[in-house]
DNA sequence: CACCAGATGTTTACTTTATCAACATACACC
DNA sequence: GGTGTATGTTGATAAAGTAAACATCTGGTG
């Protein structure tokens, strides 16, 4: 009871061109959107996006807001799993860092792109990663509080860790280092020597690892 | 005696049409690359520089490919800079990268831009990737030797490494903490934080800082 | 229910670009 | 000097961004 006639209006056309976008993206990198191959894949002409973005660097721009959307949910979600211990709480939050970067490859490379920031600086991009630096240091200054990370100039230490994460995440997307990985070491494990270098390195005991043995 | 007429033949327009792509990607980013605005800059047709690149992304490559030579260089005079002292020497090489980094921006985001490796698996590139690599990795195996750097796999420590690096330098060039660091600290301060944290997280104690108080 | 105002799509048209093919010129070497 | 090859130029085609004018649907309003 809804396909008879292919329906003058799309209905929920900036949803789907978003999505659109997201597998071009995934299929041919950033840089090979198109305004006219989304609204192809969307089934509209191609000008009819325009009247849901003013222009490319828009819909790029709606992309990387939904994907620092999700990021901010999961991670979210994470702070709070671990009950009192505000340490395991803190790893858990940038486990699901690691884990959104690497499980979501497409949002992540538009969403640090650089490239939409430079041409438009967009306060949004700007504000988004503000608020997400916010929280990290408020974490810091926390478990510093608690005698769990060393002291030291909360800014920088948070500048630190973003900047292992981020560096690490960007890398293993690019394709960067898979070729000192592929056939010696997991994903994961990597992920967790790295993920462990960040707690000793600001001066935390890494949570000793729970009993599971993933396959 | 040079300047009569404007020559039919340029002389060096492979040369002149990577100063104008550095040129153009400075200005206005890497997206904003277009043959015809490189031909134009360098003041030949619009079709002459397919006498010297295949397409348009053979010269972004070629920017790559002189970027990571001058990276190269930098690093490798570093590395020889302080005698026999191999902490210092590697210590040394690391500052180049985050000099090279910050002082090229241009350079460093075509570089590591990743867009170029998503569209076309340039084995070029992840083999210049690849060989820096293997260089951290030999001077962490060296350093673990001499007993500077605390134990563990080389590789893993040099992805962790050149993670946070790779990770700090990227986000200040994308100006993403500048909103952080501006007013409150120097580059150059929260450089040397980072660098100093990199060092104490493979275990080494960072050189005693010289004396000398740059303005 | 008929009708109007927006919102959402479509068509057309113009400009810029990548890229190819055909043609022109200059330099190197004989 | 003559010629082949590398290096440039011109012209043409197809695809994309984007604006303008036109079409159609949807939701109130009477």
């Amino acid at each position: 009871m809804a396909s008879a006639k292919p329906a003058y209006h799309h209905g929920n056309l900036r949803e789907a061109l978003i999505e659109s976008a997201l597998a071009v993206i995934t299929e041919d990198g950033p840089a090979a959107i198109t305004i006219r191959e989304v609204a192809r894949r969307a089934g509209v002409s191609h000008a009819a996006p325009y009247r849901h973005f003013n222009d490319r660097d828009e819909l790029l721009l709606a992309v990387v807001e939904q994907g620092f959307e999700r990021l901010d949910d999961a991670m979210a979600a994470a702070r709070d799993s671990q009950g009192d211990d505000e340490l395991a709480n803190f790893a858990a939050s940038g486990e699901a860092y690691f884990d959104f970067a690497l499980d979501n490859p497409t949002y992540y490379r538009v969403m640090f792109s650089g490239d939409l920031l430079s041409r438009s600086g967009h306060e949004s991009l700007s504000y988004t990663t503000t608020s997400f630096f916010r929280q990290i240091i408020a974490d810091v200054k926390r478990l510093q509080a608690l005698g769990i990370v060393r002291d030291g100039d909360p800014t920088l230490l948070g500048i630190h860790i973003v900047s292992t994460v981020h560096g690490y995440v960007s890398l293993v997307n690019d394709g960067r280092i898979s070729h000192l990985v592929d056939g010696h070491y997991s994903q994961r494990s990597v992920r967790d020597f790295v993920m462990e270098a960040v707690i000793l390195g600001i001066g935390a005991i890494p949570p000793i690892p729970s009993e599971e043995t993933p396959s």
